[in-house]
DNA sequence: TCTAAATGTCTATTGATATAGACAACCATA
DNA sequence: TATGGTTGTCTATATCAATAGACATTTAGA
């Protein structure tokens, strides 16, 4: 770890920085064997700040629930990782980072019909003000947030979804029940970003934190566009992972 | 535009929170029709905060070459660029976003030879220690830094490669010069984090921006691995395409 | 049970961040 | 050329961020 020097006056605070780099060697298993992270005087020196300033970090990443102080001992690493998120031509959800977590779920929080912008038109390959359904999900791994999702449908196609996905807790299932039996992902465009308040408050995230962002097409079998979506990650949990 | 609040107290300036903002916005296209970024009243009005402190925020994109301010008029938008960048089987970057561009090149920063760590042993399918060479590139595009990669090729195969890779400026050339006509990508994990002094140095960056990470794995037509590189993109600049 | 090592708490000081207000300088245009 | 709208500059004040030092409290182990 350490090694590099952090930056002053660049708007960042120190305590966030330390916090961001702290967090990347725990789940980078840097302190793996002690099970704790290194004493506040030793990292202090490491990142060359006063003790009160790596307190703070450690504050905010207790504040997380990624590690617990204790007093006369040490600072214990309560959590670590990041989920390995795989980005193929059968991308789905829950199948991708099941073997990693004991449970997967998806919530539906909100739902609605809206008419197509015209950039959602082109991607569905739909005429502009074509009925579309909306719907904003979260994604859980063992009851932590991992991602929220906007996704669009036609209208036509899938009217029922909100409540198909409300009751099967799964894109997959309720493609099924509306007489999609398979679908594959044609397109996904990465691109990372600072999380914005609504990211905050749905993925559990400290302020200052990046967000993954996923906009996806899916299509039936017969290569006709079924869902796009675009979902947003908390890019200190997952990493994506494209197999060729 | 606005809509979001911003967030106090977080360990991350307001300035560099709005700064961020207006440069997605700009991204984004949300003025083009007049070319300049709104009045600093407004957006003062807008994100609910004091005049000074958005010129705080202006002042930061003018530092990055993005705005340029003119006394009388306003603030005006001097670039505006995410170039995207595909991932797939026969993922190049020169190729990849040489339509988007006039002119990609690659700079070769250092390159020297090293024992495989375990990590890299691992990806790479050779013994630990096995010597490999390390190339440290910049890739550019019209004269801007995009990428910076750090790449490990096993010795034995490729001992010459730095020399070759110096004169061709192409990757894809010096696998062929080397006897490797064609690779292919097998897998790349994408991961997003601050930027570190190095990425602000080499990529031009603003402190406190996001690089995308790549960690890539390539291979030649026999599926022996040829390539392994991880590369850290300014995330303000480019956008992942998986197609499928 | 003593001691070393670790976190917890307190005070004080300095510099960066943010707000507030006022006014100057400049530009486009009526 | 007069005016409204815009950026540029200055002063003042309050709060947050960071440093510095001292000492208390807790834990593990000799």
């Amino acid at each position: 770890m350490a090694g590099q020097k952090i930056q002053r006056q660049t708007g960042v605070a120190l305590w966030r920085q330390i916090a961001d780099r702290i967090r990347t060697s725990i789940n980078h298993g840097d302190f793996d064997e002690t099970g704790m992270v290194p004493p506040e005087t030793v990292l202090a020196l490491q990142f060359g700040v006063n003790r009160h300033t790596i307190r703070s970090a450690l504050a905010a990443l207790a504040q997380e629930g990624i590690v617990r102080a204790v007093q006369g001992r040490g600072t214990l690493i309560e959590r670590k990782e990041r989920l390995s998120f795989p980005i193929s031509r059968r991308t789905r959800f829950s199948q991708g980072i099941g073997d990693q977590v004991r449970e997967t779920r998806s919530v539906l929080l909100a739902s609605g019909e809206e008419a197509a912008s015209t950039e959602l038109a082109k991607q569905l390959k739909v005429r502009t003000g074509t009925p579309l359904i909306r719907l904003e999900t979260l994604g859980q791994a063992d009851h932590r947030p991992v991602s929220r999702a906007t996704s669009w449908f036609p209208a036509d196609r899938f009217g029922d979804i909100a409540e198909v996905y409300r009751t099967t807790g799964s894109i997959t299932k309720a493609f099924k029940e509306l007489g999609v039996p398979d679908y594959v992902r044609v397109v996904t465009e990465i691109t990372a970003t600072h999380a914005d308040e609504s990211d905050l408050a749905d993925l559990q995230l400290s302020p200052g934190a990046i967000v993954l962002v996923a906009q996806a097409l899916n299509a039936d079998l017969d290569n006709v566009p079924v869902q796009y979506s675009i979902s947003r990650f908390a890019a200190d949990r997952v990493r994506f992972t494209i197999e060729n």
